[in-house]
DNA sequence: GTTAAACCTATGTGCTGCTCATAGGTCAAG
DNA sequence: CTTGACCTATGAGCAGCACATAGGTTTAAC
């Protein structure tokens, strides 16, 4: 099978096939015809676990050390929940980072609903200096 | 004004504020002693500029553009307006992809806790493969 | 038989916003 | 004069692909 053939059958573009071989978390044969990657059944079960755990967060890295894990002939459940709970607290972390962001842009939006188009020679742009984040502004009154 | 000076009035570190300089958003002169940057009040000023508007969602890219714009006369403020509707577009589905880890995360963590290790020749590892997402699902039995 | 178009391939580079590694300069104390 | 603490600039590295490039293959038409 050749990449875009595997490609094809799970849904993603040939340059996320190439970038996993390139990686190595598939190692498929090489033509000596035309050195085209010639990918097995096994590369498609393994691309097909490849996708599962991307979906449920884990990194590349990850995968790697699961699959080395079955490789060696140990089971990787354990290492495999202790991989996830450590992305799930990353994950856990950047959703409060996105959430807060995506708060302050709200709140800007409001704010600069009301406020002019306002040129300052001292200033690059008046809507983003003055803007005040509301949450800034409350942890600030709680002192 | 030396690099590490200006840092910790901002309170980022000096690799932060050279990434700044590469990318030509601080342009400090240069010394001929010892080629060392040399930052200005102006700079300190632009970088309080450039934190804020970080703060709000703004690519280094749309900074540039919003200083260029003001630097050439004209008010940034309807530009500003413009980025910060598309980048709030952006946030959101980075948001609600987020979210969707986020649960799909967890439903593993509960999924798995009822789960044993399971050692099975046939795939990499029975935990991530037997996974199924409730949100899936649930789309599926609306058909 | 060949020639052209459509489609495929591998490799290398680019992207964002920093962070880290490296090699070397500066300055005050001893 | 040397040692050590602290500073500097430059280049590379990160994640996870996507894109640009140059060239190979296949099919159909002539």
């Amino acid at each position: 099978m050749l990449v875009k053939q595997l490609a094809d059958f799970v849904g993603v573009t040939t340059d996320t096939v190439r970038y996993y071989t390139r990686v190595k978390l598939l190692t498929p044969a090489i033509s000596d015809m035309n050195g085209y990657h010639l990918y097995s059944a096994d590369d498609l079960r393994r691309l097909r676990f490849i996708l599962s755990a991307r979906q449920l967060g884990f990194s590349v890295k990850d995968i790697h050390s699961i699959i080395s894990e079955s490789e060696q002939g140990n089971c990787p459940c354990p290492l495999t929940r202790k991989l996830i709970s450590q992305r799930l607290e990353e994950t856990e972390v950047l959703f409060k980072e996105t959430l807060a962001l995506r708060n302050r842009m709200q709140s800007a939006l409001v704010q600069w609903d009301k406020s002019p188009d306002g040129a300052n020679a001292e200033q690059v742009c008046s809507l983003i200096e003055s803007f005040v984040d509301p949450i800034t502004m409350e942890a600030k009154n709680e002192q």
